[in-house]
DNA sequence: TAAACTGTAACATTTTTTATTACTAAATAA
DNA sequence: TTATTTAGTAATAAAAAATGTTACAGTTTA
């Protein structure tokens, strides 16, 4: 048995890039704009389909705004509009929009580094969760939002 | 524009299966107790790596207990200790033991069904996910926890 | 100039995760 | 046989994260 000192790391990871809604709602926008590409959509609206308060739906269009995948109008009949074509947009973008990647988490505090397995374990689940990155990244890049449109 | 009523769903959807350190940490006890096949490790000990909070081991304990992984003894100088050849246990069964799936998470609130998008979107995310867990499964099915305890 | 929008900040609430306390029961060693 | 160390578990508290709300300034249009 490794023997090391019990001391309490107070120290938090900031590793955490957790999974919310994010995605499900950013997807949910983003064919809903790509259904009447000539028109702006105002979050009222959207918020509406989504069910979800009109705040939280700007939020995200902020963000889509922030990588140039919409374009907003201000004022009255104000909305927002794809700036992409859809058919060159992948989920991996969207994806990576809302997440930087995926990974079946890490535990919240620093483990012990006096430990073996605790001073590695990070980096090994980093590596594992690497790689399962690029697996979901490839199947992501082959599916367009106008493909996953298309299923509606 | 589809025009529907707006009004409001409480209703929630229960498709949750988040991901929080569950995983991390059951892999974290898995590897420890894997370093020394023969001995009982405590919850006290083993939490001392992962700097955790010994009742919280004890409970994804209970979790690997239920899944016949592991096997404790009770009272002085009792412990934990690895049920099954390290070899022969995957991390995709770990994975399975702490989590459901993998997904990139759902819309809290039950999105509109008098909007074709709002009543299909989870029936088609579901599609995706599906897809990704058969990728990330495959890749955890070829790892064992031998070899992921090697690497320490 | 009123109305309908976006954009954003500030704050409140809810949900989830993690931590703690406290206790019972079991096994061991002295 | 008794003190000690351990698991098991319930109940509760605290912290963190996600979601929701309110409020209001600025913009555009009719």
């Amino acid at each position: 048995m490794f023997s090391y000192n019990k001391t309490h790391y107070i120290c938090n990871i900031f590793y955490y890039s957790m999974l919310s809604g994010k995605f499900a709602i950013t997807i949910h926008i983003l064919t809903l704009l790509n259904k009447f590409p000539n028109d702006y959509l105002s979050s009222e609206y959207i918020a509406g389909s989504i069910n979800l308060n009109p705040v939280l739906v700007r939020k995200e269009i902020a963000n889509l705004k922030a990588h140039h995948i919409v374009e907003s109008k201000e004022g009255k009949n104000g909305g927002t509009k794809l700036a992409v074509d859809s058919s060159k947009l992948t989920l991996k973008e969207i994806f990576e929009m809302t997440f930087e990647t995926i990974n079946l988490g890490y535990a919240k505090n620093q483990p012990n580094p006096d430990c073996p397995v605790g001073k590695k374990i990070n980096q090994n689940l980093d590596a594992l969760y690497a790689d399962m990155n690029q697996k979901v990244s490839a199947q992501l890049q082959g599916i367009s939002l106008e493909d996953f449109s298309n299923q509606f």
